[in-house]
DNA sequence: CTTGACCCCGTAGTTAACTACGGGGTTTAT
DNA sequence: ATAAACCCCGTAGTTAACTACGGGGTCAAG
């Protein structure tokens, strides 16, 4: 069986090290075996929970949630839909944010437009814009 | 002439008493006159200032770059063109992130439409695909 | 057998934008 | 005149996800 020390998985999986003991002490990564004196000795699984967990986090997962999921990989009694479920919660709330974010763009986008460009910014139609309490659409 | 006590600002611009001090440390809302007792008065300056901060938030703009904008509205020599690539460039970043919530977006949800739904989540298509180093758009 | 690379642990620092706490003085209303 | 409501200040805590530090033990090479 060859195993890992911390280093050797932290470089294949490419993080830092101490990433992956903060990842133990959130309980995302299962405490290894350690040698006898003291070194953690992680098998190849571990690199595979890594990368499970680089890829979560790119999808917008936290780690609250990938801890979530990782519990739902190992439960037997987990059902399929509870993971389906917290994926569309996932889809719903990265919805929502593009949403926002585009009505900040429109705005910005509306402003700049007005904007003539030049002269003093004591008068720019932008701050002006951002300091009067009307006109604002949030949608 | 009217001046307001720092409680009376914080709830007429709708904001925590404790923010508008975290906002003055931070350069964002000049330290105003104190009454004998050194108590803040402020003008109704204080309440449209914070309004524009309150709104520039809105807009995606950090403290950093408010006291920026409020830096530029206030100086004489700053052109409206540098307040404008300011927007711009906020324009920019928010038309990447949306971007990026788009491909998070895409991809789970093509997740959640190849998941059956039902049955052991140990063998949920999800996590399968979650945890497969492949096939990753990231577009 | 020593030097350098590696590992251990616990604690503290980072960023952003607050929020809370505690032990005081002050103002206002009754 | 006294109690409630308000203000002062400095410090510490919050969340997320790390990152850094320091003082120590360990392992492999030459």
């Amino acid at each position: 069986m060859k195993s890992l020390t911390i280093g050797q998985l932290a470089r294949t999986a490419g993080v830092n090290l101490e990433s992956i003991r903060f990842y133990e002490a959130q309980g995302l990564v299962p405490e290894p075996p350690r040698s006898q004196a003291g070194y953690r000795l992680y098998s190849l699984d571990a690199v595979r929970r890594i990368h499970f967990i680089k890829r979560a986090q790119e999808l917008g997962f936290s780690l609250k949630e990938i801890r979530e999921l990782l519990v739902f990989a190992q439960d037997q009694t987990t059902d399929c839909a509870e993971v389906r479920s917290l994926a569309r919660t996932k889809v719903a709330e990265i919805r929502e944010k593009i949403r926002t974010l585009e009505a900040m763009k429109r705005y910005l986008t509306a402003l700049t437009e007005t904007c003539p460009g030049a002269g003093p910014a004591t008068h720019c139609s932008i701050l002006e814009s951002i300091g009067s309490e009307e006109a604002h659409d949030e949608n």
